[in-house]
DNA sequence: GACGGTGAGACACCGGGTGTCTTATCGTCT
DNA sequence: AGACGATAAGACACCCGGTGTCTCACCGTC
């Protein structure tokens, strides 16, 4: 377990040019070695940086600097989001695009199946407990300009939280009835949501439509 | 360096049932994180055989369970070689197969690509130094009942020698003017070589047509 | 010339891999 | 059945190598 920042806060200050070269290591180093295997020395190495350098920078050694490239592939994915969702008007399309990206990115992203096949605990664990709340926030502060007009905070938050759940739970463990990487499938399976958001914010009707804890064991 | 069977000394017991389970496990192993990463542990884990029984059959560890491997494979190879020569009849045509099965088997080698990069050194001193004597043991015996008929015991060793020599330096370092992928080429680069010891066994000319040491340096 | 940032390397600490040994279990042979 | 060989499972001390910290030298900038 490793808490450095604050749970879900993300980082603002961009990162320098040498700290992009040491999480490019990193990247490298975890791609060919996986966590377990891979050493500080390893990092230092390939980065061409010094080990004193690669210590001031990200104090606490191989789970510091692994949790940074989490936050900056999450960071780029989700500039990256932000700039697909540049000409929505409608906030249905911005939903749509976003599970559709998301799931789209989630499956392309062959160093997130490396970490899955490898050290499935550690992955797993950012994706789902530990990570999930960072996660979260970044998608919330993402979408919050568009979303924002349309939704009360309240009902915005809730919405993301659960899309977000729902997007990476059907990353892990696909459906054969709902592929969310299907525009079509995603627009489906959002409309009855947005209407009763629509409607009356505290609909009951509303519950029907998210998944209770029913389902898992 | 490790040395436990006599220089260039091949096993002749076939490996037992265990042991090849045992082998297979450390080149997986060693295929998934090169040698250094690998460990014992990781052996045991993937053979499913019991850490006790892996050193009661390989006693040295590490070093012993590679040197191993190594012989296998090139048991596995020579076999195969030998197979391959089985409808030989000329000289000629039993060392031009020998020489391009040897140069295709060398660069479809994936394991030993690997092996080269990761740990080079080790790697090279295997092929070229250390390793080497045992290679041109086996490619001597494996040849032996195609060769003794049309030459004598001395002028077959010095030819097998000679020949394992340049397969592996121009796998290692391939060449413009020669590929000995090529069973044209093959044959033309032979032809010389042959011709000459079908005449005089210790002709001058035919050190013509063998390189001296005067290309290393 | 002071200063911030970096490279290079030393060093003690510590975790985990190593190699050995002991004990339990299972299948086979007499 | 009893004996025996082979293997699994695990304990244990040893030791190597990665870790994290520190110091000093170097370089460019102000």
């Amino acid at each position: 377990m490793t808490f450095d920042t604050p749970a879900g806060s993300a980082r603002r200050r961009p990162l320098s040019d040498v700290e992009n070269r040491i999480l490019d290591a990193v990247l490298d180093c975890s791609r060919r070695w996986g966590f377990d295997r891979m050493t500080v020395d390893d990092i230092v190495e390939l980065s061409g940086v010094s080990r004193a350098t690669v210590y001031r920078m990200f104090p606490g050694g191989k789970d510091v600097l692994f949790e940074a490239l989490r936050v900056r592939e999450l960071d780029l994915f989700f500039s990256a989001l932000a700039s697909e969702l540049a000409d929505a008007d409608d906030l249905a399309e911005v939903l749509v695009r976003s599970l559709v990206t998301a799931t789209v990115h989630l499956r392309a992203d062959d160093h997130l199946a490396l970490m899955l096949a490898s050290e499935p605990g550690q992955t797993l664990t950012d994706l789902t407990v530990d990570g999930l709340p960072r996660i979260i926030n970044m998608a919330s502060e993402t979408l919050a300009p568009w979303v924002a007009p349309h939704l009360a905070p309240d009902e915005a938050r809730l919405l993301i939280d659960v899309l977000v759940r729902l997007t990476i739970s059907y990353f892990l463990a696909p459906s054969e009835h709902l592929d969310l990487a299907e525009p079509g499938q995603a627009r489906a399976f959002l409309a009855p949501v947005l209407s009763a958001l629509g409607q009356r914010p505290d609909d009951p009707a509303r519950t029907d439509q998210i998944p209770t804890d029913r389902s898992m064991r």
